[in-house]
DNA sequence: ATTTCTAATATGTACGTACTTATTATGTCA
DNA sequence: TGACATAATAAGTACGTACATATTAGAAAT
């Protein structure tokens, strides 16, 4: 009756965090090989693997191929977060959820965009600024500009009625993004259109997405004031 | 010579990927059985399992157990994003870390602080503010609580000469923890403290650390203007 | 019709083997 | 001493089997 069952990868991975979290191996140590745990703990090497990916993968040690795992010597805090389409979030929240395009555009883009993008020189982009609203209050304001290369069917499409954003969602798969958060002070456009006073605190969100090497659009979002986004575990 | 390997762990995955954003099967959709998917990829069933399980971490698709896996009716951007211990992260800007503890007292925590850390009555926690520097000029500020029923031995500890985020980081492991990104504008007292100007937008990120349910410590971090946080991939 | 039990089923875990690959020692030659 | 090839090593991948576990569909009972 005594719970004498073989340990689980979680376990094993708790085993080891132990050890690290109780100083009996310190920043940079080196841990035994996989096989002397597994030996040590009575599992196989597989769970081993797999509780250190784990451990990995949570910024916890660093592996390498022929040089072990060692203890990660700058502990970081690793966060995951979901950035919900904003639709689904007024949804979520009982919201109404509405949409309004400011305006569409091409034009060539400005140096801050060329610089998310990755581009040396401007080339031709369609530049699509948009409002998000929950129960027709401003939610979110979005200036997004997407590549014509990247993206030439987005032309034929009506941003007024379809949100790019989901076009871009259900339309161009990516396969590496960036993201950055920061605050920046509302100016007077950004006022008027959010309906906030000049100078308000605002957290904006700007993305890019590529697609092989390939940008397909850079969007800057800022939400309402009061807005958070949240990361738990 | 042609290229027929067999199919590794993410071939699978982003050839099942592909399948989703090719439209094959839409949001909602059931997907085969793990075993068809081997079959039909002529591989085995545990890559299968591996590459939907990452599949599964990144947000495409929804697994249960008897259910089978379906995609994800809301796709989400789901960024991992690392917080640096601020001394490391001015370090590795080439900057000189300086530290100034601000304030140091026992208090009994006001109700944004119980709500952040889940406590229905006050206990008295210990409060630290301190500034962290880059060459001198202010780079952070953080307001933070102690729980003195998980960490009493802080008391103990000279947060003038020791900065309170690494005692912990080294000292008090947490089991699960909660972080906030939102923008807010600089009252007098922090416009002062981190020489900016009065309504400066900031971001703030507030943390909360757990062990076993039991609070730690829950700290709100103001960073410089222009401070950037960045998730890539 | 509603609840409760039971069986079917798809994913999840664990294991052990065989093989691959990145990396680091080390040993040789110039 | 330094450059470069070579061998040793530890993690990574793939596979297949056996079993565990959550969940759901359907049958049985109320």
């Amino acid at each position: 009756m005594t719970e004498d069952q073989r340990l689980g990868w979680r376990e094993v991975r708790d085993t080891i965090h132990g050890w690290i979290l109780s100083g009996r191996y310190g920043a940079g140590d080196k841990l035994p090989r996989d096989a002397d745990i597994a030996g040590d703990l009575d599992c196989a090497r597989s769970t081993v693997l797999r509780a250190m990916q784990d451990l990995s993968d949570a910024g916890v040690v660093d592996r390498r191929r022929r040089g072990g795992t060692r203890v990660r010597p700058d502990p970081v805090v690793r966060a995951t977060l979901d950035i919900p389409i904003t639709r689904k979030e007024i949804e979520g929240n009982g919201g109404r959820y509405g949409y309004r395009l400011v305006r569409r555009a091409r034009a060539l883009p400005p140096a801050p965009v060329l610089a998310a993008v990755g581009w040396d020189t401007p080339r031709e982009m369609l530049r699509v600024e948009a409002l998000h609203l929950s129960d027709d209050t401003p939610h979110m304001f979005e200036d997004r500009w997407i590549s014509l290369e990247a993206a030439p069917e987005v032309l034929s499409v009506d941003l007024a009625v379809q949100n790019a954003n989901e076009w871009l969602v259900l339309n161009k798969p990516y396969s590496r993004f960036e993201v950055r958060f920061h605050a920046i002070a509302a100016d007077p456009r950004l006022a008027g259109l959010m309906q906030v006073a000049e100078g308000a605190p605002m957290l904006a969100i700007e993305r890019t997405t590529w697609i092989a090497e390939q940008p397909i659009t850079t969007v800057k979002s800022v939400a309402r004031p009061g807005f958070q986004l949240l990361s738990r575990s």
